[in-house]
DNA sequence: TATGAATGAGCATTCATTCAT
DNA sequence: GATGAATGAATGCTCATTCAT
């Protein structure tokens, strides 16, 4: 029988890296960057300040770790999406769905990316983790969309990094917008029947364009 | 014959207020709320830091004064917008291009917005103003729709703020996100081509939406 | 009749600024620049930590302006002394008496020298201040050994610089090494007895030298 | 047959001393004791700060390890000097050039003396091994002035610690405030001319003095 | 002997804010 | 209306040191 700890959490590096990485990620999109406090990072880690140091730096080293984790959570996640079973407008479907829900359900992922752009994208570009990896979700949907193509049910001349992009940027908005939005127009999308209704839009949206005879057609 | 003054340009008090809410918009556009500092404002505004208290407050006080600028300014210009001169699909495609063109040259309006959502709407609730009017830029939509409808060209069941939420989200997000994006895919929104391109994209969803025949049609 | 403070010291900004001065200057001439601590500057100057910021800007800026006024009072000093009245020899002793005994008074001064040392001269160099004026005092020996070679008293080939050096190092070595002279040799260069000792053998070999006949003569 | 060390060249108990006690000396010679940091020498000792504290027990341990190190070089050193061999004034040539090169050679040597007495000895002191021996090299001097007074060369009344301190702040004084004394008068006593000049006046002063006749003679 | 993990007190500095004129 | 002086409570960070293995 092992002798209980005298202390609840001693000289458990890497639990102590991961509550203070945990503490972090929480202060840091619940504040922002310039928002977030040592302190408080440091009594939520169930640590003190100068641990956080000794793992991470620098409270911007702390910031980009927490930024790394949140890329390789994404990354894992999206390589696990599997878009080949279904049809293809399925598969956009799918796609969608996942990455609307992801969004929707970590709020705080979206606060990150703000204040990466409100720093122009300084800590992005500092670390090469970044780097390394073009997006594999963008190849899925191409993938997805040749499958379309091929099949005559999709136009052919669709750019599949705007088509993310925006389709991304439906999730995104209403999402990241939640607050003001409810405050200006009254509508609060993190309700359900407000979000169904607007992600059947854009679905409909995205399908139907990607069913559109090609070239400039109907839009011009 | 009066006195003259002791110093030169001061005492106006109008145009110190001024001074102080262009640098205070400045900096919080730029650094946020947290990261904006009262003395780099005050010396920006070329007066005092005493000044913006005796103005304002406190400097939660003046990003109010800031956020409500901003929505003035919106409210003002959003009014001398007139859809009602041209095609229903015309007046869609104007309304996207003025939302999109202000967004694209104010991208600090968005970090403000941003920074509002990072407090949960806070401070736009507390303050009346934001309140008063429901903006008119959705009723302007909703015209423009119900003529289209008349016309036969566009479906019958749109829903106004939803189909305006989609729109303004498509120039949100390549603008808010500007950096990232072209940090994780390697596309810079801001410039001329990939700007053109995915606002292609998007007009032809809008306009592919509405013409599309009512009902949950395309999409199921 | 004027009504007394309800606070001993308040805005009295010439007066805070002085008394920081003092207090930091005592915390470095004891302490060094990295002994030093800023609150015990405040403290002992009756202020808080932020006036020292708000009128020498940082720790550095602080030192530097102790510095200054150590300077500035040294230059004051040497300005007013008078070596035209009393014969070449009696002029040098004047001299060596006034340098030796300001020394012996402030060792506190003798700190900041060779804290600037170990520093390798960064402050002194990094103030415009220390370049302005070439030491008056150099300048007032050069005469004095003039004079002294007029009358025939004293040799002509004296480099004024190299004897004021080694006057001032004389005064200098066995002040600023007080302390380990009198651990490692035993003998307090501070006491009357030691110390009267020692200055009169400085002065025979300073003056025993200027009446040396010219060149590399007896030293060879 | 030997198990493999799991560490290749570790276990070297004495080794590490050495190196900490290395890295010690360079790290408070150049920033003094307040402004040495325990994590650099460790770091330069190539070991971590645990051994500092086994080895030595504490900061200022050390510093009186380092300090301790610095008398026995030097005692060393001085016992080493033979000055029975030559002459009685080249004997006092002799003594001067060794001291003042070795200052020259050690500057740190002499950072560490200032430290001392900034701090009033306290560490000096502090440690049995100055007591042990006072200083032979003074006796050595007092030898080879009384081998001069023997031969009529020299006055009778020099009192050779005097002497010893007088000649030992000559080399001093130049090294110890090179700095400043560069920065304040213009000239680098570490360059070849300068100090060749003054060291040659240093010596015609110290060796002037000793044929000069005893007593207070010509000073008055 | 050696070392990574942990710590609390202290460090220089900055913050938004108020006082007194 | 305008301003320089003053302040206390943080803030991010570093320090020398000790614990546990």
């Amino acid at each position: 029988m092992s002798q209980p700890a005298p202390h609840p959490v001693k000289r458990d590096a890497e639990g102590t890296r991961r509550r203070i990485l945990a503490a972090a990620t929480d202060q840091f999109t619940t504040h922002g960057l310039a928002g977030a406090r040592i302190d408080a990072i440091a009594r939520a880690a169930n640590t003190n300040e100068r641990m956080l140091y000794y793992y991470y730096g620098s409270k911007e080293g702390l910031y980009v770790a927490v930024l790394e984790g949140m890329y390789v959570d994404d990354t894992h996640r999206e390589e696990r999406l599997d878009l080949t079973e279904c049809a293809p407008s399925d598969a956009i479907r799918l796609l969608a769905h996942t990455i609307w829900t992801h969004v929707r359900e970590n709020p705080g992922w979206l606060c990150l990316i703000n204040n990466e752009n409100l720093h122009e994208g300084r800590y992005v570009k500092s670390s090469s983790k970044f780097r390394e990896t073009i997006s594999p979700i963008v190849e899925m949907l191409r993938t997805a969309l040749a499958r379309g193509v091929a099949t005559g049910e999709f136009r052919q001349d669709v750019d599949a990094l705007d088509f993310y992009v925006t389709l991304a940027g439906m999730g995104y908005y209403i999402v990241s917008s939640r607050f003001t939005l409810d405050a200006f127009l009254g509508r609060n999308y993190m309700e359900q029947p407000a979000q169904e209704s607007i992600t059947a839009m854009h679905l409909d949206m995205l399908l139907g364009y990607l069913r559109l005879p090609s070239g400039p057609g109907v839009a011009s």
